[in-house]
DNA sequence: TGTTAGTCATAGATATGGTCTATATCTCCT
DNA sequence: AGGAGATATAGACCATATCTATGACTAACA
């Protein structure tokens, strides 16, 4: 049997309004035009659904067997449709973000709050991996949206450009001798350094900085959050390559300094990634809207 | 929002299948049609629902909340179709009939055994009543058909007429005096008579034949079934009012004996009646053909 | 690296059939 | 009897669902 389900909907109206006047004129149609449906269905299925009255329809007992069906089915597409204009909304749903803790923590976390208290129906999802797993997750179809340093060079992603960070070297109390100088490369590795580790962006990006003038980067300390890198700068154990922004509380109160070089060393982006050529959710869409 | 149905049948079997081709075969529609209804109801809807791969199409979050919900949808519609389709083969529905206890008993007995063991899926509903009382069933429509005597002068009703019954008196052994005779009004009103009780057609019809010869037919006992009827004759308390057909066992094995009277008292016609201008379900239609 | 075979998207022509207006029929109520 | 409701019917119309033909893209493979 191969319906027109326009047709139920007219039949849910009919016997729920106990009219086809009425109903007609919850589905801004003519009476006819009902009337006609209702008999098509009845001639389609094979089976007499309503009892005509002078004052309206009621239901046979197939109708109402009918009815019982339909109804749950009309209400489960009502149920439905109003969800979808949630969505639209943003009064519901849920926006996955994928990027690093430290980002997170230092450069989202204001947004997220602010985006939050502004659409408390999207549910958040945060999920933490290093650039290669976000941009997997992405293409897997298990966050909306990544964030990362730049540069990304991947022709299935579209990559907007947000505000620019700049990477320094920090040390503590310690090596205060180093204050206001400006050192070589050379002279910088004499002393511990600590880097994040191998697989993030910014320590491929320091990295190939030194390969750049000729020379070898290699950490004595090795860590896997930027808390520890700040820590362990504050406490002496050698000099952290992080972000600036990062630690801006620190160096306002002194208890870390920045280390300058006599190279500069260029800033670098965060970005907003999303798969290219695939529709984003409206969610996402004004997240990237918010912190851009 | 009000959209068109049919766009949810095609949604459906496209996030089914994965693919808007295989959908278009499901429905017996070209690919084109089944891509033009999903970018429709994405555009109603205002969300994008799938994701277009070189390989088929995908749900996006916001296809699998929607499919979610339609999916049950559609599926409760489905349901619904083949019960029609159960209901139309008489695999599945109900028969509701009234009557009085003795058509049920020694009319309708036979008929409804074959029909249950022919329709099985159909339930059968029984319920007792006067005339007046299976009409006003009808014209409430807590039946589907009536059984009752002829005749029913009732506009509201269409009667078709079954088999011819024919009443008549009979009485046990006690008076076996009164075999062979054909009695006159007067003599067989000397005798103790038991007849149903007052709100019976059939009690109606020989009381006014009664009248017809200027007799007032009292009875000195009044019951309220059949059984009681031919069981209060036997027993010899008087001479009963009792349909021919009803106690063809008690004259063949001599228990009763039938009493003629010396007017022909008119056979009456079993009616089966059901409401005249209103549908009449699978089921009660082929009942009637049955028992007709 | 071109080829092929599978996706879905688009454009434009077509015709189905849903919808309308006008009117009839029926029932109930005054 | 007449009016005010209800649904049913007939026929015209046009909106739009559907089709054909084609394009664009991707993946797999030779």
């Amino acid at each position: 049997m191969t319906n027109n389900y326009e047709l139920y909907k007219v039949f849910y109206w009919a016997a729920k309004t106990g009219s086809l006047t009425q109903a007609a004129k919850a589905l801004y149609l003519t009476q006819p035009s009902v009337s006609h449906a209702i008999k098509q269905l009845e001639e389609r299925i094979g089976v007499t659904l309503f009892y005509r009255n002078s004052k309206g329809v009621s239901l046979t007992q197939e109708g109402k067997i009918l009815f019982s069906y339909i109804e749950q089915s009309q209400i489960l597409i009502t149920l439905a449709e109003e969800k979808m204009v949630a969505l639209k909304n943003l009064d519901s749903g849920e926006l996955r973000i994928g990027g690093s803790d430290s980002l997170f923590k230092h450069y989202l976390l204001p947004f997220l709050e602010d985006f939050h208290v502004k659409y408390p129906g999207i549910k958040l999802h945060l999920n933490h991996g290093t650039t290669p797993e976000v941009i997997s997750y992405l293409k897997e179809g298990r966050i909306d949206l990544g964030v990362v340093r730049m540069p990304i060079f991947d022709s299935q992603l579209e990559v907007t450009e947000s505000i620019e960070l700049q990477d320094c070297f920090v040390a503590g109390e310690r090596y205060a001798e180093l204050k206001g100088q400006a050192l070589s490369m050379e002279q910088l590795m004499e002393y511990p350094v600590i880097l994040f580790s191998r697989n993030s962006r910014v320590r491929m990006a320091i990295t190939e900085l030194f390969e750049k003038y000729g020379h070898e980067l290699k950490p004595d300390i090795e860590v896997g959050s930027v808390d520890l890198l700040i820590e362990f700068a504050k406490r002496g154990l050698g000099i952290s390559y992080v972000t600036r922004e990062f630690v801006a509380k620190e160096l306002k109160e002194g208890s870390l300094f920045e280390i300058e070089l006599d190279v500069e060393i260029p800033p670098s982006k965060v970005g907003l990634m999303v798969m290219r050529n695939m529709p984003i959710s409206a969610a996402a869409t004004r997240f990237i809207e918010v912190v851009h």
